[in-house]
DNA sequence: CTTGGTTTGTGAAACCTTTCACAAGGGCGG
DNA sequence: CCGCCCTTGTGAAAGGTTTCACAAACCAAG
């Protein structure tokens, strides 16, 4: 068992989790491979491949435990703690961020904000102060938040993200459009929009020719 | 060559793109996969092999145009031409994804809102007027919107995006943390900010637990 | 024209992920 | 206790993507 994980497991794991929380709400006791698998598009199979990197957790001719394995996959993920983020950029997204209360529901905490806009520091934004750059590193250290997340315009997402591993947060999250290469160790996710439009776009075009030329 | 292409070679034609624009602007000839492949954390190789799908752009010895590669990208990825976007729900990301100038930019205009909030309804956000759902439909087929996006609550979601196909858009871009299943070959990416937070606390624990029991 | 240095385009190999298929095990009714 | 049905866990096969490595081509200089 346990491997390298690859990031597509540890994906289906999320949702998987995600639908075994509503079937805890709703009284449900055991559910089979096949019943997890539907909401995430997966198969059986995969779903049982990837639980079995982490060990044993159903019964044959029964299924999984709910309740049980709702704690593994929490357990797994690093899910039965609450993370601390900071926020770098309290602009458009960043804003939405700081408002979107999905994320405190599940464990992800900002505790700390930070933006260059003289205009800002000192406002507070949905009960956080914004803080000025200078006071990111002793900030961060103090409040002890783990995932920095990057919400600047592109051109110094690269800079601040360095000054965030240097504050010593354990992973980045970063909104800008630009690729970040992770450095020490610290994971960068991106979650870039105009890429999955293109992606989208590419798609679009590509069934635009194929019918196109088949007419 | 072109056969089906992969999410991850369409995800990098995207960057080599941005690159490439880049290189445009700076007044840059010609350019070698290896110079391309550097921003994107890719391979000369993978550069060549993901270009080599869709032809042959390059001249041996010299490297690729950088303005004919720009414009090749252009035509296969979709982007010569803009899109219209019709956003679904503008609460606190679809506000954001309003304000962000990023998209008209890139050639995606947001061109319809609608809410189901009657305050809402009627009143002006970043210059659109907010349109009541009922409308869906018919406005998006009068002012021929391809890509619907939805940035409503997750309840709802998987209704909207339906609605949305029925309307006659070509894709939907999902900000609701629940995987909708693609049908009638609509393709639908989903951003899930949440899940990508889960990916980083699975690095982090993973991390914790490696060098907790090495120690 | 020839030589040398450089870079593409591409089969083949290596690697990784998903799917298949089935033995092993568990529960339940009789 | 027995037999039947069901579902897990997992090697093996299939399918897909990335990397390797090299012949073919191009440019420039002599």
């Amino acid at each position: 068992m346990s491997g390298r994980i690859s990031d597509s497991t540890v994906r289906r794991l999320s949702l998987y989790l995600r639908m075994l929380r509503d079937l805890e709400r709703a009284g449900v006791e055991f559910v089979s491979s096949s019943q997890l698998a539907e909401p995430s598009g997966a198969t059986s199979a995969q779903v049982r491949k990837d639980l079995s990197h982490f060990g044993s957790f159903g019964k044959r001719g029964r299924g999984y435990s709910v309740d049980g394995l709702v704690r593994a996959l929490e357990e797994i993920l690093g899910l039965s703690r609450s993370w601390r983020l900071a926020l770098v950029g309290v602009g458009k997204i960043g804003s939405a961020l700081l408002g979107y209360g999905g994320l405190a529901a599940r464990g992800f905490d900002v505790v700390a904000a930070f933006d260059v806009d003289e205009a800002k520091i000192g406002t507070r934004a949905h009960g956080l102060r914004i803080r000025p750059m200078r006071e990111l590193r002793p900030v961060i250290q103090e409040c002890g938040a783990e995932i920095g997340v990057v919400a600047t315009p592109t051109g110094v997402a690269a800079e601040v993200a360095a000054e965030l591993e240097r504050a010593g947060v354990g992973a980045i999250l970063n909104f800008a459009p630009i690729e970040l290469s992770e450095v020490n160790g610290v994971p960068i996710r991106t979650v870039d929009i105009v890429l999955e439009l293109e992606g989208l776009s590419y798609l679009m075009s590509e069934a635009g020719r194929r019918t196109g030329s088949d007419a």
